[in-house]
DNA sequence: CTTATTAGTGTTAATTCTACGCAAAGTTAG
DNA sequence: CTAACTTTGCGTAGAATTAACACTAATAAG
């Protein structure tokens, strides 16, 4: 499966021909002939998708973009695209969250491959899918021109290929993963305020908390760090801004406690 | 990267030649050419690989087979291979496994998929990670002659590649599931008894339990039938056989009660 | 002035967890 | 034969956690 080498009748008729043998190389991947690459057995193409998760006040929702080739033309996906042989799957899905938001630093993880047969119309796909939970208000439009639009989760349009299954699944372990790990905070601003936290919290979740409980129960983590910005707040009425504690998050995982659930 | 076509100068340096030019068809992946393929952009090569859990009274173990060739000739691997193009990654995973166990039944699930660029020294191959829990006592040989072993998880030998690292997320990825999904059950008989299902959970998570408490949990999950055996069981020296209820586990999980954790 | 919002503390009952004790009745080792 | 051990099953007392709601203070918004 390997290089395979050149094929021998087809290295003699090229010998015989005035074509240049020199650009016929043993790549790391399939032999290079002539602007193309020639393997011994099929090779599926490899594509990966990052489903992008943002919050505001309005809820959660995902970043899709408008296809603007065939198939799907004209049809909302989720934004993704072939994995280079130079780059690990990480290394691309990153970059296609960056050619679409901007963001280099983002929460981005893998959660499935999805390998069905007939997924693409063209030839046989696999792709490696993402989640990704960027900050919306750090987000700014693609480089590329292709339409970019925000769909609220529970309001999403027909999608391309099998990318319905994709976000489903997405959303699916995401809910699962934010109780046991803090991702719920890549979401929000820096500086956030305690409701705010609450409302993330319930809009992945699906499910309400009484508010002095979940108060408590995010106090005790000790995780979040109240923020000195200096205003004077004599009343209860201005909510107190916090910021999320890195070191105590990393120190409590060691030992296994952590845990949000209601 | 869809089919290309064939280059046109490659064709017409076989039209000129007398190799059979039949042979050239549009295939789903890539232009099929003189036992080959041919495409515009380079592919990885993609593999399945499947973590083979077993378990008996010495503890939680993996089947490795013995590499007959090179690269890593002589090492140990897990067991895995080509995906082919008429397959998707799950039914190419459970083909390895039973080619390797015999099993065509067994509970197996994708957990991550392996992509750094240097993974494999030939080309640029990717591998999607199974993990498989079967019953060790339905395991026979592997129909090809490769040698294949059980290594108790702890005692591992070096491994090919990177599947130390594959082997290491798989084990990671079972203990994370195993307290919210009843895949425990899957590694045992279909009969066996409580100090067998606690040794199993102790084993794989590495902690041990209370006798008492843990029979309590388990009764009160409600998850366990007893089986009717017949053998006049007057005396508690005789260990009751239970049979696992797959009815009430799906029952459970739709109301997200479900847990195992001590 | 009224209503709504936010922070924070209290309280209380219900539930679950943890760590044991104990009895019955055999099996197994010596 | 005896002593030690195994397994089932129930009990239980204290600790910890959860869930649900009361209440105050302060003030912004209308």
């Amino acid at each position: 499966m390997g290089p395979e080498g050149i094929h021998p009748d087809l290295r003699d008729v090229l010998r015989k021909s005035n074509i240049d043998l020199s650009v016929i190389t043993g790549k790391q991947a399939g032999v290079e002939v002539m602007n193309g690459y020639w393997y011994k057995y099929p090779h599926a193409a490899i594509t990966t998708d990052c489903v992008i998760f943002g919050y505001d006040k309005s809820g959660l929702s995902v970043l899709l973009i408008k296809r603007g080739i065939q198939p799907f033309e004209g049809c909302w996906a989720i934004p993704g695209g072939f994995m280079r042989l130079d780059e690990s799957a990480d290394e691309c899905a990153r970059r296609e969250l960056q050619e679409e938001t901007g963001l280099d630093t983002a929460f981005i993880e893998q959660f499935h491959t999805f390998t069905d047969i007939g997924r693409d119309p063209r030839e046989r796909v696999i792709t490696i899918a993402y989640f990704a939970l960027v900050n919306k208000t750090e987000v700014r439009a693609g480089d590329d021109a292709a339409e970019a639009q925000w769909f609220p989760i529970g309001q999403l349009p027909n999608l391309a290929f099998d990318h319905a299954e994709i976000l489903a699944a997405a959303h699916q372990s995401l809910k699962e993963k934010i109780h046991f790990e803090p991702i719920g905070f890549e979401l929000l601003p820096e500086v956030f305020t305690m409701p705010e936290l609450q409302n993330l919290y319930e809009a992945i979740l699906g499910v309400k908390f009484d508010r002095r409980n979940f108060y408590r129960k995010m106090m005790n983590l000790g995780l979040l760090d109240a923020v000195d910005d200096g205003i004077v707040r004599n009343s209860p009425r201005i909510p107190i801004n916090y910021r999320f504690n890195k070191e105590k998050y990393d120190e409590m995982k060691e030992k296994h406690k952590f845990r949000i659930e209601f």
